[in-house]
Parts: C-alpha cells; sequence; structure tokens
DNA sequence: ACATTATGTGGTCGCTGTCAACATGTATGC
DNA sequence: GCATACATGTTGACAGCGACCACATAATGT
C-alpha cells in the first residue's frame, strides 16, 4: 500500500516511478529523446540520482516509459481531433473526413510536439500490436489501431477499391509518418506553415485516390 | 599546401578533416547518430582528442558532416539501382519501373545501413533545396532531387493525372520515408524481409494509383 | 520484537564534450 | 637565411553523465 501518511517527504516517496516519468516526459517534451537524463529527472523530482534505479534497470527503460506514454498522448490527441469533425454530407463523405482528420491530428501532434514525437518512435522497444480487429475501439487503443478503425469504415463505406484495403494501413500510415518526419528532420523543415498545410492536403489527396 | 611530404604520420596529419568524417562515418554506421563521439574518432584516427576542434567547431558540427556524406550515399545507392532496371514496354511502363525501382532503393537503403539512414535525418542542417529543375541530373544530385527526376519523367509518359503533379514529391517522398522509419523505429519492426517486401509494394501500388 | 525486503543515499568509476594553455610544425616577409 | 606569424596538434583540466557498489532507512511479515 502507498505509504500510508499522506503527505511523503520524508524518505519514500511513495510514486517515485510514475514521477520519474513525469519529469523525464517534460525533459523529452523539451528537447527530444536526448534530453531525457536521469539525473536531471533525479533532481527535479526531489530525490538522489541512482534512486530511480530500483524502478527501472537503465537510463533505455525509462526512455521506453516515457515513449509509450508519448504514443499514447498521441493517439489522445488524434482521437480529440476527430472527434470534433462534422460529418455533412453522407457515409462516405464522413468515412473519408474522418481518415483525413486522423491523419492530420497525426501530423498535427509532430509539429506542435516534436520532442514527443520523436521520442515516441525513437526506443527500440515493442510498440503496438494492431492485431485485434473488431474491438469496440477502447480509449486505450494506439495511433495504429486508430488509423486501422479509421480505415474500416471507409472500407465499409465503400470508399476502398478490390485489393486496395490489405496494405491500406501501410500506405496511410506510411505516408503521415513520413510527412511528419520530414517536416521536423528533412527537408521539408523549409516549408512554413501554409506551406505545409497545403502539401499535408497533397498527400492525403493521393492517399485518397490511390484507395478508392 | 597539403605538407609537402608525401606519408605524412609525424606532426600534421595532412588530411584529418575528412579522416575525422571517415572515422565517425564508420562509427554511426555500426551505431547511428548518437554513436558518433569526437574522443572515439580522434583515437581512430591516431590522434589526440582536441585536435577535431581545429576542424569543427563542436561535436554537432562533425555529425553535419557525417550526415551530409550518408544522404550522399543514399544518393549514390538509389542511381546504381535505379540503373539496373531494364524497362521492358513503353514509356510508361519504364518510367513506372523506374520510380518502383526510386522508392525500392530509399527502403532497401534503410534497411540494409540503418544507422547511415538514421544519421543522415538526424541533424538540423540544412539538407537539399530541391529547387533546380531541369539541370541534366548530375551525380552529385541528392536523393530528393532524384524522386523528383523520376517523377517527370513519368509525368512526361503521361502517367501522372492532371492536378496530381503538384505535391507528387511529397506523397511520394513521405510514403517511402515514412515505410522506412517505421521499418527501423516503428511498429514495423516486428516484419520480416517477405512480410516487408509485400507491405512495400502495396504501399508503391498505393501511391501509383494515387498518381494516375 | 525481530528479521526480511523494498526503497533511497552517498561515494566512486570511466566516459564524454568542451575550454584554456602550450607545443610544434609550416609559411611568409625581410 | 632567418625571424616572425599562423595553422595545426597536444596536454591538462573541468563538469556532467550513466552505472555500479556498499550502506542507511523505512515498511512489512511473523
Amino acid at each position: 500500500m502507498p505509504p500510508t501518511s499522506d503527505a511523503r517527504s520524508r524518505y519514500h516517496h511513495g510514486n517515485l516511478r510514475e514521477a520519474l516519468v513525469e519529469a523525464a516526459y517534460g525533459l523529452a517534451r523539451a528537447g527530444g529523446p536526448d534530453a531525457i537524463v536521469l539525473r536531471e529527472a533525479s533532481r527535479q523530482v526531489g530525490v538522489s540520482h541512482n534512486a530511480a534505479y530500483r524502478h527501472f534497470p537503465d537510463r533505455g527503460s525509462l526512455l521506453e516509459a516515457v515513449a509509450e506514454r508519448c504514443r499514447g498522448e498521441l493517439a489522445d490527441r488524434m482521437r480529440e481531433l476527430v472527434a470534433k469533425v462534422n460529418p455533412g454530407g453522407g457515409a462516405l463523405a464522413a468515412a473519408r473526413l474522418r481518415l483525413r482528420a486522423t491523419g492530420r491530428a497525426y501530423v498535427d501532434f509532430a509539429i506542435t510536439e516534436p520532442g514527443l514525437f520523436r521520442t515516441a518512435f525513437s526506443a527500440a522497444g515493442p510498440h503496438e500490436r494492431p492485431d485485434a480487429g473488431d474491438e469496440p475501439l477502447s480509449d486505450e487503443a494506439g495511433p495504429f489501431t486508430l488509423l486501422v478503425s479509421a480505415l474500416d469504415d471507409l472500407d465499409a463505406a465503400g470508399g476502398i477499391a478490390d485489393g486496395a484495403r490489405e496494405h491500406a494501413e501501410h500506405a496511410a500510415w506510411s505516408a503521415v509518418h513520413g510527412f511528419s518526419s520530414l517536416c521536423l528532420d528533412g527537408p521539408l523543415q523549409a516549408l512554413d506553415a501554409a506551406e505545409r498545410d497545403a502539401a499535408l492536403d497533397g498527400v492525403l489527396n493521393n492517399i485518397e485516390r490511390g484507395l478508392a
């Protein structure tokens, strides 16, 4: 049980592991995966360096924990933005809009939170397994699962041609992920917000046409 | 003038800058950008640490120099593989094959040289400016320029629909780059070689359909 | 009450990037 | 031919990091 007494502050922290992840998350947000530094996180939590080793075997493990949290944050942002879309026309148009919003949210997260985005894909950890097909789409679903769900909807609405469904996830995900990466660390850095938006539109159009 | 005497080895190295880049390139190849360590590179070259500071203001500059070299290597590999394609049918089929080979070469480089690939896109440097449109495609052309050229050819052969040309570079480049990244650091790590090949085929198909 | 375990501390090691001071070659002006 | 200036490489130092160790303290179980 957590240390019984309410306000810790003595010897045992009571919730050190989460506190460390939280601090490291802040570091990653500001400076990407390389900014995650054990001693600094410990310092911020107000605990000696080395205390972290009771909860993580090494720095990589902390990084992985933060990375997983980053992926969750990305998924949350995607859910938020997708929930905002107001489908006007028929089912097919609505499904298309939802898919576009999914992709847009992905890129938006990368642009507004570059540190978190880089961290999310920096560790060698197991990532998300996109197996589960027909679940009710839990709130814990990762980015990949969200995308697959959007594609399933589009497929059900008749927006995907025969034979195009099989690798649709790979195509769509590669496109948005690649676009994000190129904007952060590639030659697309040079684009300003308007150009980037137009380019992303072009990319999404291309995907949509490729699927139809 | 280089130090007059032929075999250096005394005090002045004679070509230290390049030697350091070469050593750092080896480190990056084996372990990615984080494996580039000034002192180790100096050690391998047989020079004291700190000697590097006569040629690079800091570690980041060395990293950037290596990154540029990595991009050049990527472009070379693309040229090689594309040169091998044996266009059978008409101009349009040939242009399509060339584009596919370009994309395949890109991903192939990422898979076979993950350290170099990660390094190529790790630094914040200026990267390639894809401006120059109608040059004879010099041997120094970067990956982006090669891709643009392949797309121009496809366009000339009539393989790109009206309106799809404008952001074709972004769509194609994002797809192959994203696929590469996801295979190295994302959930597509889990794919074996055969699955990866099939998935890449699906991605390339999707791009091609999106352009047509 | 006591022993066992979980958790946090202090100290140390080797490694790194970076700076400052110094040494040694090479080139240049007289 | 030589002295002087400059470029290039060396030595030594510093702080910060990840990782290990032995030790201290708190919580838990009997």
